[in-house]
DNA sequence: CGACGTTTGAGGCTAAGTAC
DNA sequence: GTACTTAGCCTCAAACGTCG
């Protein structure tokens, strides 16, 4: 695809509406791929890159344009306020955030990807999130969201909408993890193994609604779960634009119950992120990696070394008196 | 047995790698 | 541009191993 395509693409109407409508009170990333390395842009000055309206499409290309973008990405989260580096450090400026599953995988695995999907979908219906809830393709892969404002405003005045948000896509993916390492079986040791991943996190990205991936000319087209069955890696087609713009339904507080049970098991994207371990992948046994194998370890009961390590930092503190370095014992 | 060197295991720390 | 993971090396005293 030449540039002036690309181009030529992010002028129709349509794309310009769906991007801007996306993007709207949310941190935008613009990447320029090139073969030595990837380049992106996330300010214009000190001020956060935006995308509020059609016409931000075209004014953020034309900006950067010297570097030839081609990929939109944004925030998981809407914010408040987005005006300053500030704004984007403050948990309490997130207004509201997406709960998104990222399915790896290779594009020629397509159905492989969406079997995956499908497990999460039906948890999902399970717990009664069913008109909120769209697909994504992006890439090789695909992503699974839930609306931002499938939450009550009551619930979101509890609790922070990133740990309502990770905790959802945590939640949901340790219920399905039986079912997609059952799917990833047939993958492993491909290049790009099936893998659902949690990377929810205070400042993610990910591909906007509508924009070209980076590396192959297919443009990240929504569909609802509904019309999985008829899917065809041809609706990905930059030119054919198969892309359904309900994207943008939800119901308000369709998503409350699963949210509290989420946030009742697994506390919050804050919590995770104080013990270290933010983000969960789902898949072959090769990948089910040390992230589980920390948790299951930290879950347990107090070990003989815990009490060894704080005997020591005791000891340390007593005999120097320096709590810092005796903090160091853990 | 006792002196001394080596191994052990945890988290801390950092640089490099990764993904969007 | 950003935040995460990873790998490797750091810390310490206790436990363990070796040797006279």
């Amino acid at each position: 695809m030449e540039y002036n395509e690309v181009l030529d693409y992010y002028s129709r109407e349509l794309v310009k509406k769906e991007i801007s409508d996306y993007c709207k009170g949310r941190w935008v990333a613009l990447e320029a791929p090139s073969e030595e390395k990837r380049t992106f842009f996330r300010y214009i000055g000190k001020k956060p890159l935006k995308v509020e309206e059609e016409r931000d499409v075209e004014a953020v290309l034309k900006r950067f344009k010297f570097f030839k973008p081609r990929t939109f990405y944004a925030t998981a989260n809407v914010y408040k306020k987005l005006d300053s580096k500030e704004d984007l450090e403050e948990p309490d400026n997130i207004a509201l955030s997406s709960p998104i599953w990222d399915v790896d995988n290779e594009l020629e695995r397509w159905k492989q990807t969406l079997e995956a999907a499908t497990a999460i979908i039906e948890e999902l219906e399970r717990a009664g999130v069913v008109k909120s809830v769209f697909l994504k393709w992006s890439g090789r892969g695909c992503h699974v969201h839930i609306h931002e404002k499938a939450f009550s405003p009551e619930l979101l005045k509890e609790h922070n909408p990133l740990d309502i948000s990770y905790s959802i896509v945590e939640y949901v993916l340790r219920r399905t993890q039986d079912k997609i390492k059952e799917l990833a079986k047939s993958s492993e040791g491909a290049k790009r193994p099936l893998a659902v991943e949690n990377d929810m996190d205070l400042k993610r990205v990910f591909t906007v609604p509508l924009s070209l991936y980076r590396s192959l000319d297919l443009a990240a087209i929504c569909f609802k779960p509904d019309e999985m069955d008829d899917f065809s890696v041809s609706w990905l087609d930059p030119h054919e634009l198969r892309h359904n713009i309900r994207w943008k339904e939800y119901e308000i507080g369709e998503a409350d119950d699963i949210a509290k049970r989420a946030l009742a098991e697994i506390g919050g994207y804050f919590k995770a992120k104080a013990v270290g371990m933010v983000r969960t992948r789902v898949g072959v046994p090769a990948t089910k990696d040390k992230r589980s194998e920390r948790f299951e370890r930290k879950a347990r009961k107090l070990g003989r070394f815990q009490v060894m390590g704080l005997l020591q930092a005791a000891r340390y503190y007593v005999l120097k008196g320096n709590l810092e370095k005796a903090k160091s014992f853990g």
